[in-house]
DNA sequence: GCACGAAGTGAGTCATACTCATTAATGGAG
DNA sequence: CTCCATTAATGAGTATGACTCACTTCGTGC
């Protein structure tokens, strides 16, 4: 390359044309749509499959049915082409949490759906979650990019349950809800991390309940074992309450009984 | 490049030879860990003020005040220059953590302790936290790095300190102790990362404050509000006990006296 | 049937991590 | 002191892969 820049000898472009024998191309045109669909999959699989560094955009063309330099008319570049893969994933989850969490009651119960639901999401879709967290979010670009703002929507729905939490008095008042929500998604997270690895499995409904609890009770909710202590308190309080009253009453009534006597 | 190689003209290495009337080299020649070192601390400043992927091997060598290739003499490669730059950091904390726990008694201090800490040492080496969160944790080759098993003892102070909880009864015993580590690190890393993008200061005090709250009381460690009810509960239980047993007494004594009578 | 715009091409460019044949400083042996 | 083996240091060269662009080809409206 250097070598033929300094004999500066071949005329730029010159072997563009297409060679004097050269077997016919067969073009297949498709609609706009078709092909970016058709690209937006293939770099889904391959990203998926071997990673975002590891693949390359020549073989992203190749299982599109393309040549390299199309996908540069359908997309910006590589990593155009990775957020809109995830891009693409991310709106149907928007979609399937607020009609799973339209169904359920009460605060702890709209809590654990949502810590399950997420965990259930990352098992299912384990690649792509693997992408979100190692190469998209991150990266500098991110927060300029439309997947932040859905990322927002996604996580909208556990600040809404803990700020309805805070209102109904489940919860205490004196958090932050933003810290509430980072460390649920922290946890959950790091927890998910080793199985997205490919080390072990996922055991959602575990985590999902032992984080409940710990956020819930943490955050004010009582924990069964105190209710318990708390309700056997409350219950002698009464009983004993009503027994007091008894004896004011007798009381009340022998010193009647005296002052008549007396008088 | 091509049209070289297929003319096939060049004879390969002869550009090697110096140039006729090159000006004379000064090589400066230094022990290995000199050079090492002046490596590793130009690659730290490349890396923190560019990010890894913005670094150059070329810019690095020039900081150091080596050409290019003279790096590959000790070091493998771009990434194993990162993971050195971070274990050198490292070792540091370490050694920081353990020596300011000794002091500390509690549970809850203790773990607040870790908390803050782990924060201040986020804030302090801001743009060497954000490589190893960004560049390094997340990658395949760090799990056969040392700096694992550095990060392992680094988070086992925490485990410690909870596993001593729950032998303490401080805290419940039906928790993964991981899972706490994961939500205390999830949540602090989630509430540092905007402090990393370089947006905004992060709060080390009430960041600490909070999650111990979170993670003490959902741990079992009664708030005070919790506290001063049930000990109110409990004392009023106790003044209604007595008075009831003076009233069974009366009504003991009222008994006896109608039975003498009748009889 | 022709012109025009869009779809599609693929050789070429460029940046950069990494290699290796070669050079030369150093220090010990003769 | 001179020779020479060792090894620090060099920097031109290679490989790879993202991205460009001049050009071709197809379909459609007139």
């Amino acid at each position: 390359m250097r070598i033929a820049e300094a004999t500066n000898v071949r005329t730029p472009r010159a072997s563009r044309m297409p060679a004097a024998h050269a077997p016919p191309r067969v073009v297949v045109r498709q609609a706009r749509a078709q092909r970016v669909g058709a690209i937006l999959a293939a770099a889904q699989v391959c990203f998926s499959e071997r990673g975002y560094e590891n693949t390359t955009m020549a073989e992203i063309a190749a299982r599109a049915g393309v040549v390299e330099g199309s996908v540069y008319k359908y997309f910006a570049g590589k990593r155009d082409l990775l957020l809109k893969v995830i891009e693409t994933w991310y709106e149907g989850l928007v979609e399937h949490f607020s009609q799973g969490l339209a169904g359920i009651k009460g605060t702890r119960n709209r809590l654990r759906f949502l810590v399950w639901q997420h965990l259930v999401n990352i098992r299912r879709d384990a690649q792509l979650s693997r992408l979100m967290f190692q190469e998209v979010r991150l990266r500098d670009d991110y927060y300029q990019s439309p997947l932040h703002r859905m990322n927002a929507r996604y996580t909208e729905f556990l600040l809404a349950v803990v700020r309805e939490g805070i209102a109904r008095r489940d919860f205490r008042d004196d958090l932050a809800p933003a810290l509430v929500r980072d460390m649920v998604f922290g946890a959950i997270e790091h927890q998910a991390w080793n199985f997205l690895c490919g080390r072990g499995t996922l055991d959602v409904d575990r985590i999902a309940d032992q984080v409940t609890d710990v956020m819930c009770d943490g955050l004010g909710l009582r924990s069964e074992a105190d209710n318990s202590l708390l309700t056997g308190l409350r219950r002698e309080t009464a009983r004993l309450a009503g027994i007091a009253r008894r004896l004011e009453a007798v009381e009340q009534r022998r010193a009647t009984a005296t002052v008549r006597g007396r008088a």
